[in-house]
DNA sequence: CTTTTGGTTCTGAATTAAAAGAACTAAAAT
DNA sequence: ATTTTAGTTCTTTTAATTCAGAACCAAAAG
């Protein structure tokens, strides 16, 4: 059971009310809360399930599907058969990127749209043109952001 | 009662399903998606619900979210008492803008956390900043993007 | 003024999602 | 070999969404 202050009880709830509102169910979006503000930066199973005062069920599933999305790594330590779980904020840049494409990825569907809509509305054709013709400048764009990213990062590392 | 093609079936099938997956409820989804692949692009409430066939309630309250979230516009016709409802392509544009404005506020609540964190965990901390360096960054780029994307358009437009 | 039209609003009912609880399992410890 | 540990999986319960059906209402038409 990790102790907390009300500050950071305080961070964890607004922390997982804007994850929740993202679409996140509230175990996974407070598992990662937790796993920001905590002092210690690998938990086990047992110490998120007595700190959230959450079932073992509900923290078992929600710590699987957040290790499968890359969210969250499970560490063991040798000769402790615990597992340990940390937040893999290291990838947080790489979902990102993934969460982008995911929503840039309906500009198939607009295209499949346009093929078919008829020709006759033309002012509305070509706002759906312009739609998809910025939907493709922007899919362009980002991939060159997150390449300057990285680059400026190795910059730094050297 | 709108008439529609196969083709144009399936991709309100398709399109809604993808909306749904992303967090509309259905009756939003399928109204944004018949607006989009309909012959006329202005279509009656009674329309919508013929075709659809879907409640007069539940229709009501999906086109008034959607002409609230600025995704449907509503139309009146001099001498028409009926409204009409119209796709806001226009607005796909800012509507995504304001999407990656509230993603990208989260990074509110990472300094905040940065803040409250102990300073023992040296790498984790360092980690932490680097994701909020990337959050800044990738804000100042996107609205560069934007910029660009707007100059653009202007251009076009002489 | 009464009726019709074009919706809205207010219950439920049905579905769906999330969490709890309990039974289970594999590995490790005794 | 039995028990404990660390967690998983299955079933049930609870809670929240979503939709339908009916009553309702305001503006326009007759």
């Amino acid at each position: 059971m990790i102790e907390l202050k009300a500050e950071q009880l305080e961070i964890i709830q607004k922390m997982s009310v804007f994850q929740v509102r993202a679409g996140m169910p509230p175990t996974e979006a407070r598992i990662l809360a937790l796993l920001l503000v905590s002092d210690r930066t690998e938990l086990t199973f047992d110490e998120i399930r007595e700190t959230l005062n959450t079932s073992k069920s509900a923290v078992s599933t929600a710590l699987n599907t957040l290790v499968l999305r890359n969210k969250v790594e499970s560490i063991t330590i040798p000769g402790d058969r615990k597992r340990y779980f940390k937040h893999q904020l290291k990838n947080w840049n790489s979902n990102a990127k993934d969460g982008l494409e995911k929503l840039l990825s309906v500009n198939q569907l607009l295209k499949e749209i346009l093929a078919v809509r008829t020709s006759e509305t033309e002012d509305f054709n070509q706002d759906l043109k312009n739609v998809i013709a910025f939907i493709d400048f922007m899919q362009v764009e980002l991939v060159q952001v997150f390449e300057k990213w990285n680059k400026q990062q190795q910059k730094e590392n050297n």
